[in-house]
RNA sequence: GCCCAGGUGGUGGAAUGGUAUACACAGCAGACUUAAAAUCUGCCGCCGCGAGGCUUACCGGUUCGAGUCCGGUCCUGGGCACCA
């Protein structure tokens, strides 16, 4: 029957369309056929397959959505995570939320929506977006820090911290936030020219007293820089955790004072080599002997100048242009223990009571603060460290080491040298001792906020903390010393939950909104802050209820929660048995899969949750819940991408690109695989959009190559009747040997330029085997899975591309018949040969003399030297 | 101020001490097309008609030969910032 014109037209269509690179239906229709056949679900550990862990750092799902920065560490780590599982690897790549935090919460204040309804949303929208891009991802480990099966952990976690001593209380100054309504930890404060401000929101802030729970990281510090030796992390970031933790060996040193028999100021240095040059010493104005070392005679100058420096604003404290020096005389003298001299006692604001002993000894020879102190307030200044050429140190101060001068006995000596003897003879004499300081402080690990992990922790008066049985199941957490504090001028004791309890969720409160005050949105809610607590199991019943019984004592629940770092802590190790009940992970997960094998996220975590999550498995190794001592066996950052205009993303600019927009015109294979061409991954680079045209048409050219564009069916110029020229087999294995190497070594943007490479080749190429297009497909197909999936189909494979395992190279087809060689006069090249790989030295030497373009600049010079580098070059030098 | 990373065409970038500018974008010219898009072919660092000369931020050094190694200077980006 013939076909009306109306169906034939038709069927045109149809024929044609189906060898149309149509990127959306494909890419839609194989991220469904992945979900459906779980095609990435990660093999249990009894599978007999070598594990690969592959970990991206978990995203905060903000309202924004991703923006373009995202996708490309998740795009790095899926190709490498492709190529593993092509490679006969049991691949684990997993995805989850770090869902709790500030942004979720300050929409709660604005709209009285609870938090966890946003997450939700939010959480929702970045999966979509996730799989729009066609990760592959172990979808049935995601988890979230939201989620009370999640944070049951995190409470049992810093439950042992508790247990163990590494958490208290503290009510020191602490930066607090008044536009958040919270305070935060020192890492969270920024310095900038403004004065201090909140990392997040770029609030100002400022030093309250305010009662904090605070996380003994510093027991750790040692740890955690041995730790760092072994970590395969890029330097500039091991360095950066070296110097926030910020170690300084040194001694104390104990001065006696002139006029005040039974008190001593100690100071740390870590110079005791110039203790004979100190002429002075400066106590912080915040030090507890400041009222003792005031003589009345200096009392009104001293009590002006503290004033003065606690009214001074964080803002003026902290200025950077004025480095002014400021102080006052204190009336007191101290006793050099060297050498006996009287040296006068002064405080000034230079010297922090956070750091060492609040008090130094002034060296102003050879330190830089004290002598612009000392040039302030004309103190004299000895030189006691000599250096190769004269120096004037009333002119600057010397730094540097060289042999002691004026330094008694020890003249002569050099600097470390007498660092240990000074040290030692201190030690002898009681007057001193060998000490380490750190910059690094403790966590401080609470908020007085409402969406955050609640404390499993009760306040209860210290007679009945006295009452607590022997046997009491609270005693799994209970540390050995009671950690106290006050609460409204009465003193109590924590007392936590048992494991039983875990999870302790949140209440739904009537108001998300902080106080000014510094309370938590919890402490407004009694019914769920003021129970009674079974003081043998840890039990608890609202006030609102009748006593239960005769165990049951008044207690009120911490209403602070943890810190958004908290959840981020360990989250990898959740994904390794994310459903277990019994356990954070049971002994057989952890010790098929170790650690990630691969770490990838932005070098602005580099200190904060780089630092916090290696303490926190640390102190799990060391109470041997975990098999490994570091968490983060590799570690890398990839580099910002930035606006087209080559400034930072954001809002404010406009120049934020959104992925969904480029997903829906170029498709997620150009999305892909263009963010890994841009350039190398750790490098920050602008985004550009008309470049991804270069991707979209290799990629059509790469459909074309298998696929015939009228008929959908495989392509008629393969064909394995015919011989591939000698150059396309070369270029063909060439490239498998390059692709394979430069995931290896995530050098994506090369990979990428070489299978180009291939794909001009490839395409000069009357027929192709099927095996060449394959092998190709299978080398492209980490990076653009969608399109190579649809291809491997079309040549009629039934199962996944990703169980097609990865192609291999012969070593024996790379080498060429005939190799360029150059010709070069003086350095210059003169001119190019093909010649025969196996040339003799002598034959090729005489071809280069013979080229004429080579005899033009010798112009009958005598050759001085030649240098062959057989394979590549013969170089003539001649005179003149 | 101190510590670190980096400066290569109009643009993104590539180069075990051995042909600098691979691969791509943009641009120019041409083919196909009624036309456009798409596709394909060629050209494409700077000066010079040409021979040739110059060129990897700048200055110097090592070397037969330097983007690459060494010393110094300048600029950009990141981190730290009175830590004794």
């Amino acid at each position: 029957m013939p076909a009306s014109p109306q169906l034939s037209y038709l069927l045109i269509f149809m024929e044609h369309s189906q060898g149309v690179y149509d990127f959306t239906a494909f890419e839609q229709r194989w991220q469904a056929y992945w979900k459906s056949h779980s095609t990435f679900r990660t093999e249990p550990s009894t599978c007999g397959k070598p594990k690969y862990y592959v970990l991206d750092m978990f995203p905060y799902p903000s309202g924004a959505g991703l923006h373009i920065g995202h996708p490309e560490g998740y795009t790095a780590s899926d190709i490498l995570g492709r190529y593993k599982k092509a490679s006969g690897f049991n691949v684990l790549h997993p995805m989850g939320w770090d869902a709790f935090g500030l942004p979720a919460e300050q929409h709660a204040i604005a709209t009285g929506e609870h938090p966890a309804l946003q997450t939700r949303k939010n959480i929702d929208n970045f999966r979509r977006q996730l799989q729009m891009i066609g990760f592959g991802i172990d979808w049935e480990r995601e988890l979230s820090t939201t989620d009370e099966k999640y944070f049951r952990w995190t409470q049992w976690i810093f439950l042992k911290l508790f247990r163990h001593g590494l958490a208290y209380v503290s009510e020191k100054p602490v930066w607090f936030c008044p536009a958040l309504g919270t305070v935060l930890a020192n890492e969270e404060v920024l310095n900038t020219k403004e004065g201090p401000r909140s990392e997040r929101g770029n609030h100002p802030v400022e030093r309250r007293p305010i009662r904090q729970w605070v996380l003994r990281i510093t027991a750790y510090a040692d740890k955690l820089i041995e730790g760092l030796d072994s970590l395969d992390w890029p330097d500039s970031t091991k360095r950066l955790q070296k110097n926030w933790i910020g170690k300084s060996e040194g001694a104390e040193v104990k001065f006696e004072l002139a006029d005040i028999p039974n008190e001593s100021l100690t100071v740390f240095t870590t110079r005791p080599d110039t203790l004979f040059g100190a002429t002075y010493m400066v106590v912080a104005p915040e030090h507890p002997l400041i009222s003792k070392l005031t003589t009345s005679a200096q009392k009104a100058d001293v009590d002006t100048y503290i004033a003065a420096v606690r009214n001074k604003s964080d803002l003026e404290r902290t200025d950077l242009a004025d480095k002014k020096k400021t102080g006052v005389f204190t009336g007191s003298y101290a006793i050099n223990p060297v050498n006996g001299n009287k040296i006068p006692v002064w405080t000034a604001d230079y010297v922090l009571m956070s750091y060492g002993t609040g008090a130094i000894m002034a060296v102003p020879a050879h330190d830089i603060r004290d002598w612009e102190f000392a040039k302030e307030f004309n103190l004299p200044i000895i030189q006691v460290v000599g250096s190769k050429e004269p120096i004037d140190v009333q002119e600057k101060p010397w730094t540097e080491d060289g042999p002691m001068v004026n330094s008694g006995a020890f003249n002569g000596l050099s600097a470390t040298e007498t660092k240990k003897k000074i040290t030692a003879d201190l030690t002898n004499k009681g007057q001193g001792k060998l000490a380490v300081n750190f910059k690094l402080r403790d966590w401080l690990f609470s908020r007085q906020r409402y969406w955050g992990e609640p404390f499993p922790i009760l306040w209860i008066s210290k007679t009945d903390y006295a009452k607590i049985p022997a046997d009491s199941e609270i005693r799994e957490f209970l540390p050995k010393e009671a950690v106290t504090c006050q609460i409204n001028g009465v003193e109590v004791c924590a007392v936590p939950l048992t494991s039983k309890q875990l999870p302790l969720i949140l209440p739904e409160v009537k108001s998300y909104q902080p106080s000014p005050t510094g309370d938590s949105p919890l402490s407004k809610e009694p019914e769920w802050t003021e129970v009674w607590y079974n003081i043998s199991n840890g039990e608890t019943v609202a006030q609102s209820k009748p006593q239960p019984g005769p165990l049951w004592i008044k207690a009120s629940r911490e209403t602070n929660t943890m810190p958004q770092w908290a959840g981020s802590c360990w989250y990898y190790l959740r994904y390794l048995d994310p459903q277990n009940t019994k356990e954070l992970a049971s002994a057989e997960n952890l010790n098929y899969w170790g650690n990630p094998d691969f770490y990838i996220g932005g070098a602005e975590h580099a200190v904060l949750h780089l630092l916090y999550a290696r303490f926190w498995h640390r102190f799990l190794y060391d109470i041997k819940v975990l098999p490994t001592p570091e968490p983060f066996k590799k570690l890398f950052h990839q580099g910002l991408i930035l606006g087209e205009d080559g400034e930072k993303m954001s809002k404010s600019r406009g120049n934020v690109v959104n992925p969904d927009i480029i997903v829906k015109e170029h498709g997620a294979d150009a999305l892909r695989m263009y963010l890994m061409f841009l350039g190398p991954l750790e490098a920050s680079k602008p985004w550009n959009t008309d470049g991804i045209s270069g991707i979209t048409r290799f990629l059509r050219r790469l459909w074309r190559l298998a696929v015939d564009e009228t008929t959908g069916n495989i392509s008629h110029k393969i064909n394995d009747g015919v011989n591939e020229t000698e150059e396309l087999v070369r270029e063909l294995n060439r490239t498998i040997k390059k692709v394979s190497h430069d995931i290896e070594t995530l050098q994506f943007n090369t990979a990428i330029s070489q299978m180009m490479i291939l794909m001009n080749v490839a395409e000069k190429s009357p027929t192709l085997k099927r095996s060449t297009v394959e092998d190709f497909t299978r080398l492209a197909a980490p990076f653009a899975p969608h399109v190579c999936e649809e291809i491997w189909q079309r040549l009629g494979h039934k199962e996944s591309i990703t169980q097609a395992g990865w192609p291999k190279y012969d070593e024996s087809k790379l080498i060429e018949s005939t190799v360029d060689v150059v010709f070069q006069v003086n350095g210059k090249v003169r001119a190019t040969t093909k010649v025969d790989k196996n040339i003799s030295k002598e034959a090729l030497v005489a071809l280069a003399k013979a080229d004429p373009a080579v005899q033009k600049f010798l112009d009958g010079k005598p050759i001085i030297k030649e240098i062959i580098v057989p394979g590549k070059l013969v170089n003539f030098v001649v005179a003149g």
